[in-house]
DNA sequence: GATGAATGAGTGTTCATTCAT
DNA sequence: CATGAATGAACACTCATTCAT
């Protein structure tokens, strides 16, 4: 038999971040998908087992390499507030790296399909910033109100300001992001 | 007084609204929709001239509506925090509201569709909070940074907080409203 | 609106019924069918829900036929022998006339399609032969069992001799006719 | 001793028939087929050389069964009449003993593909029943007709009252046998 | 000999839209 | 104004079959 082609699915990925980004997921069909990864639409189905599933997979794919990027300088010997910095700014520069993957994030995760995501265990990923977000409150650094309040101020602002779609001409430079972090850490520090 | 076609725009409108959040765009065909607000799907091309027209119009729609609940309260002699924590909450009340047209509202401006609206006009629904905190900057109230910075603390975290799509499991109650509305005050004030 | 064209269900019954004669069930695609019937194929679900719903349509629609033919000459002062002769050769005539309709009749009687139909509703179209039958048991003129096996042999040979599937090469003639209708009656009389 | 290859072969010609009981001949495709009797359905073309060959080998396949089943008890000795009651009560046996194998034939039978079977080579299998016939005929015992009508009066009543697919809610037990064994000699003696 | 990978052609069905009334 | 009829194009998906190992 003939052994499977990872590049295959590696593409299939790509042509689906970029076709969604394009045209959305209604306009997004099958067969377009294959024909811009350079597939057959029936070869889709041997990596996987429906557009469900190729949309999940995509979705979940993103965002485990999202959390790799953002943990990646993650030091706990650190201060808090540079813990923070550093995973703010690893997000930032994933987004201006991949700003086509954080699109296509951002669009799948205010659609139905977010439902289908198995969100707990995509939650693991991100343990270390919780913990750490966890003992500022413990140490009387940052303020002490629910996680959910925390990340709506310290991440949520970062991914308005660098979607395009939200903040159309306008972009955020290496400039305003010491602004912009410093903002996000007044809001949440006590 | 409601014309019978009135009832009809708004019956689709509402369709429209109910069956995007619930299935997403992909699956919301001309046909369900019309189904949906008991019209024959011929009827729904004498109110629009497509399904994107059918889209973009709802959306419309819902900002104009938005707009006009943050602004009932609006009184330039008030204080600038006074001033934009009315909003802050009318804008969480009319979530609270009409969850459902927030949600579709979110889902629209994070799809490709949102290329098609005219923002200018738009925005210039909003032109007096835009005003107030340009104000709070000249009066040295507020920190001196873009309005996309301002808006990015100040609302963006209320409509990740209010989305039950972002934060499952989770609901923000009049007490973390308060909490909250200093928070987005503490990032954005000098 | 358009008024609904009668014509077309009716050529999609005999597209239908031509070829599924011609290449079976497993090949009469929904294409093939509506091309035969000069009707686009969304036509069809116009007409019909789905696939199945056709091919049980078309059945149930044979079978009323039949039972109409058979009971055209149906005259309950006869003598039993008479009433059945009568049936029996029009049933013959039917098939005759519209060999492939009951082709059709046999192919699907036989599939697991045949699962779908409501036996009961059609059996009440053959109901006055049921009757004629137990009249001639109650005189003691046909044997005393059950009404199956009377229409086992007093029907069910004729649909074999009929059918030029399983009598290849041979063709019931108007001269086997009368001795082929002296068995059936040898074999359930008393 | 049965070789590994002809397990496999075995295996496929069960899980044709299996399936196509079940769900006809347009829904048995050939990976469904190949799954059921657990092989590659690249396996599948080792043995046939496609799925039409696959068909035609199962329906000849239980069609020799069912001869050597009927023809296990002849003996040209005995009296006409036994000769056949012998068979009639094999046939029946057999259709009691493998009902699916029986129901997968009549389908067959009934369908295009049966075009395809070499009849004549197959009908060789059933000589000793067709000479028998004859010379029933020869000795006055028999009515003097052609074989296909002798044949349809003998034993195709006996397929529909053994089909469950055509008798349905009602069974043919060792009581009513002998009453249609009785009624199918009625029919064809002299 | 046996099989998973791969695919072009085809499946049944729904789509957005137009037409006739 | 409003709508059921009608359809070409597209949909997600499965098919029978071949290929490389």
């Amino acid at each position: 038999m003939r052994t499977k082609d990872d590049q295959k699915k590696e593409a299939l990925f790509e042509a689906t971040i970029k076709l969604v980004n394009e045209i959305g997921f209604a306009a997004s069909s099958v067969s377009k998908i294959a024909k811009e990864a350079n597939v057959s639409s029936s070869t889709l189905y041997v990596f996987f087992t429906n557009k469900e599933d190729l949309l999940v997979s995509t979705y979940v794919e993103i965002k485990m390499d999202l959390s790799r990027a953002m943990l990646e300088r993650f030091d706990d010997s650190l201060p808090i507030r540079d813990i923070l910095k550093n995973a703010w700014f690893s997000m930032f520069d994933y987004i201006s790296l991949k700003p086509h993957y954080f699109q296509f994030m951002e669009q799948f995760a205010n659609s139905p399909y977010s439902d289908l995501v198995d969100r707990e265990a995509l939650e693991k990923h991100f343990v270390p910033l919780i913990e750490a977000l966890q003992r500022g409150i413990d140490e009387k650094i940052i303020k002490n109100v629910d996680q959910n309040l925390l990340a709506a101020f310290l991440f949520h602002p970062l991914t308005r300001l660098a979607n395009p779609r939200l903040c159309h001409g306008w972009e955020l430079n290496q400039a305003d992001l010491e602004t912009a972090f410093g903002m996000a850490w007044d809001a949440i520090r006590l």
